[in-house]
DNA sequence: GCTTGACTCTCCCCCGACGGGAGGGTTCAT
DNA sequence: ATGAACCCTCCCGTCGGGGGAGAGTCAAGC
């Protein structure tokens, strides 16, 4: 158990945390700037290793640094309302949703063209078809038109 | 039906591509340099038009710049083998499918942790002492342990 | 004492995919 | 001739750091 304050070294060992994201937090004021050797070299404490502990499981849960110094701050005030914290999780929950949302679309549509791509070696494919169309991402309800009339909408002869 | 080459503000427009957008694919190579009037201004005929919306729809699904460049190649190549397009989604769907499950690990941590805390005015919170605890996320099996014993895993005193 | 290797420092540029804005030229209608 | 609406280039900012240059520091071995 290490009670005397670490370089950055092994604060980044033992925290998991970058050594450069650990001079990033500082940089930007997530974490205090810490204190130096006569060299100039950072030491940290415990309590410092603590903190970058807590912003590594923050951002492993995706939360942007912006809403960490919030929960920092939160973390620090003992008489903190835990809806404040609830609220900000909530927040980036919704975020996440969001996200998690479009890339779902993105997933469904891709997968639906793949799907109707045949894969050889002839030239005639939906996906290319269909982002060189504007209308509507895969025009369902008939099969794809496939066949030979691959000039229809062709691109642009370059 | 405009047969004339239009000025980026009606390409942009008509293809929803913005007109930042227009200038930065030109100026990294994505798309050919527009022809210019004697003044300067880009003009841009049917067929960049239509690569713009392709890109805008490449886009829309995610793909990354660099993959659209290379979409657009097998769309102008009428050679091109269907299963080289195919190769290309396939790749940007499975890096779509390791996102989201990403987010969804993220998401299931946090609904886990925000259900727990009551959010309400009392200073404990699961999450906050989650994200101080580098051991698991959540142990659980038994109840969270709450109450008063508030100071257990307490930030530093500042 | 001297060197070697590991560690650290600051500083600056790089990634993706643009957005914002400054400062200036062009076009067209009034 | 003047104003609005375009357009141009150039540079900085985003988000969260990574990579590397060039220089200083420290402990150990010889």
């Amino acid at each position: 158990m290490s009670v005397r304050p670490v370089g950055i070294g092994d604060a980044s060992k033992t925290t998991g945390v970058s050594v450069k994201a650990i001079r990033h937090y500082e940089a930007i004021g997530l974490i205090r700037p810490a204190t130096r050797t006569q060299a100039g070299y950072r030491l940290y404490a415990e309590q410092d290793l603590h903190a970058l502990r807590f912003i590594r499981q923050a951002r492993n849960l995706g939360f942007p640094i912006e809403t960490i110094a919030a929960l920092l701050g939160l973390w620090r005030d003992r008489e903190r309302p835990s809806h404040a914290v609830k609220a900000l999780a909530s927040s980036h929950m919704a975020a996440l949703d969001a996200k998690l949302r479009e890339l779902e679309a993105m997933k469904r549509t891709l997968a639906e063209l793949i799907e109707h791509c045949h894969g050889d070696s002839r030239p005639d494919c939906p996906i290319l078809e269909n982002l060189a169309t504007p209308g509507g991402p895969t025009p369902r309800g008939d099969a794809h038109r496939c066949g030979t009339d691959v000039d229809a909408e062709g691109p642009p002869g370059r």
